[in-house]
DNA sequence: GTCTATAATTTGATAGAC
DNA sequence: GTCTATCAAATTATAGAC
């Protein structure tokens, strides 16, 4: 249980993105899964894209959280397709922002600001201390590959298609 | 311009759910795409899951089609990264199951099973006469990380992005 | 094959009481 | 901070005339 109604909030509101998309759900649903009334969500976040906004910064700066203690290189990378897998893992949802970069034609500008965000510090992130002649495109070719074994991991229904498309990464 | 309004209804709805997911759009703005009333849409596509399912098999029959004449190994490898870098190039859109398949969780079944069938067809495809000890995981690292390079190449605005993540394919 | 009209529901959002 | 009540607009879909 979290501490507060914002914060349960946000966690139903996460969840429901990862998994259906930013059009996939509605502050009613929010409101059932809290267990408020719609008026009440408008209270904690004024409009749907302030909502989402705020979900993408926290989902990156918690991400970038639990991959700060790390070594550059190859235990990074281990970590990022680590963290990446438990996404599917746990509970068969995509990455927040994968999502929403994939959507991302019919997103706010506020919400797609964010979006760009996580992928500038993950990708600067993870070619910390890369070896190799460009270790910013490495970095992005291992985000792209985790990005999208989730998205087959996610539509075959087998964690097996993540490990697959992942293998060999460093 | 298309033939029928049947056609350019479906061009116009997978430019759409490419852009902005499968949630992202209406039989109205169809209508307005084609210069029709809503109506008139359903009387071609009686629901919205049975037009989405019919465009994710167009889809990824013309995939194969597209694909169909090309040498196994490293010269349909290539061809595939072309075929990818084409969808955002050309309009900035998304592969159409790739979108479908990062949804799936909000998707009806029967668009759903199409969107599999895109992956299960192009990672056969893909891993026919495929050198190394897994040829089938191999094709499903290329086909993932295309998927990923779309997504960070578009929420990016930058065709460069693309080219990086895709880097060394082969 | 297209239209008008409309039903039934859902959506994002607001006003104001408690 | 939560509620009731409500709005205006949008959504998927249908009935029936032309």
């Amino acid at each position: 249980m979290a501490k507060t109604t914002r914060e349960d909030l946000m966690n139903a509101a996460e969840r429901r993105v990862r998994d259906a998309g930013y059009n996939g759900f509605s502050f009613r649903d929010l409101a059932e899964d809290v267990g408020i009334t719609s008026a009440s969500v408008h209270h904690h976040f004024p409009t749907k894209q302030a909502l989402v906004g705020a979900l993408a910064e926290r989902y990156t700066e918690r991400f970038l959280q639990g991959l700060s203690g790390t070594t550059p290189g190859a235990e990074r990378i281990a970590a990022y397709r680590a963290a990446f897998r438990a996404s599917v893992a746990e509970d068969g949802l995509m990455c927040l922002c994968g999502m929403l970069g994939a959507e991302s034609g019919g997103l706010p500008d506020e919400v797609l600001a964010q979006t760009r965000m996580f992928f500038d510090r993950t990708s600067r992130h993870l070619a910390e201390g890369l070896a190799g002649p460009d270790p910013a495109a490495r970095a992005r070719q291992i985000l792209a590959r985790l990005e999208g074994a989730i998205i087959l991991a996610r539509t075959m229904g087998e964690i097996a298609y993540f490990d697959e498309a992942a293998a060999d990464l460093a």
